[in-house]
DNA sequence: AATGGTATAGTGGTCTTACCAATTTCACAA
DNA sequence: TTGTGAAATTGGTAAGACCACTATACCATT
């Protein structure tokens, strides 16, 4: 009998998810002041400290604006933001979609990586190519943090960083509980091996400035991944299909692959 | 002379700032658990709602995980997202190079959803025309959400949501102060006018699903949009100067153009 | 009439104290 | 050795108070 998980009721959350939710449905209008603290504190039947928090929660996320002797107020954008927000938690993205996204997005950065990279750009990509190296043949198990750098860093060679913005959201995305499972099962050293070689021939058409090869060796480098990752799958949804059983309700995770 | 605008000292914000470079900077390991809030109040000289208030900051931005009844611990992937958090606000990313990368990334995902949408899709997105249309004859001078809805629509029609998301990441972006300034001046009826013959070509090139024709479609839409803003940037700039030279210190803004 | 000062009420920011609920720890008993 | 339960620790919330800042209206001066 799957028993469902429960999550600690915090105030601060459910008072948030409220102004949020009438923020995003139009209820609070952009510039419009929201009810001083002590009013919401009152109206919500809590104390002050929970509708701080909520309040500042909301500001974290770039909702609203606090001002100090004023009030609290809602942001133009607070609405769309709020779309950005729910595209981001609702569903995690699964690792197939992700790697799709990142084929697309991240060949295309490394043909704009080869046109414009400097050689102080250059070296550092090459950096983290050698330390991925390294960290493998010592304890290659850990989650890899010079794989994501390695990205980024290509990233950084294009010049725009709204590109390196695009490539670590897209790598924040790997957060999640599905990807997280995937890496205990997805490293070996086989698999790594080949990566460490597809980066350093991305390297090599980075450094020729070659950005029609960039972009090839890179779809080629996650196409790679995908496809292996795709064999590895029935292992990994197996002990995903374990844990899923355990969530349920509002947490159920529901996962597009 | 320039007068420096001071802002108000926030406690919060300067321990979470604290506690942020201390995850950066590797001296708070990944899942290692921070001092107890009565020991970090005591210890930073404040009293505990500061402290919960930068806490749960942490903990919005997913630093930081906070288990009741036992602590808060540093996050596995706290290290790098303190990295996409500094990308995001250390310097404030003009609308040029904003542009560039919609130019590369939003043709893609144009194409993309040449090759995947669905009767329903194209209908959303063809609402969203129509609602631009609407507005310009009404009140043509509001910040315009229905035109990021159009560009949001169509990478839903990709059927990729991390693409979605890339999009919607890219959106708001624009909620800078340049960025705000850009939009008073950058906003006539003849501009606008052009922009909404753009939409509609791609719509229609994602209704035959040629994808090429869509990417196309999308890149010339947004070098246009360029090219009429680098002509109109001369006043912007002036206007924006002056604002520049009110802000100093901390709060300078490192525009890279 | 315009300007500058001032009083006052409202608001967010912080402090203090207290208690509750969940977790963790650990000594003690089976 | 293994449970078991009480105590200590930790985060969550409540209540009340005070401070600093803002906004507004009013008053005095020019």
């Amino acid at each position: 009998m799957p028993l469902t998980l429960l999550e600690p009721r915090r105030i601060y959350r459910e008072i948030a998810e409220q102004i949020a939710a009438m923020i995003a449905s139009g209820e609070l209008a952009p510039n419009s002041r929201l009810p001083s603290e002590r009013d919401l504190a009152q109206r919500l039947g809590v104390s002050r400290p929970p509708v701080r928090e909520a309040l500042i929660a909301l500001e974290v996320e770039g909702l609203v604006d606090v001002r100090i002797g004023s009030g609290v107020y809602v942001r133009q954008e607070a609405a769309s933001r709020a779309t950005t927000r729910r595209t981001r938690k609702v569903a995690e993205i699964g690792p197939f979609e992700l790697l799709a996204a990142r084929r697309m997005v991240e060949s295309m950065i490394a043909a704009e990586a080869a046109k414009n990279a400097t050689r102080e750009q250059i070296k550092a990509i090459a950096e983290t190519v050698e330390a991925i190296r390294n960290e493998d043949e010592q304890h290659y198990d850990l989650r890899h943090p010079a794989d994501r750098l390695f990205h980024v860093r290509v990233a950084e060679a294009s010049g725009n960083r709204a590109l390196v913005l695009m490539t670590n959201v897209l790598w924040d995305l790997r957060d999640g509980s599905l990807h997280r499972r995937i890496e205990e099962h997805f490293s070996t050293h086989a698999l790594r091996d080949r990566s460490n070689q597809d980066h350093e021939d991305i390297l090599g058409a980075i450094r020729k400035h070659d950005s029609s090869a960039a972009a090839n060796l890179m779809r080629k480098h996650l196409t790679r991944v995908e496809r292996e990752l795709s064999r590895a799958w029935p292992t990994i949804a197996e002990s995903a299909a374990v844990a899923k059983s355990a969530a349920t309700g509002k947490r159920r995770a529901r996962i597009k692959i």
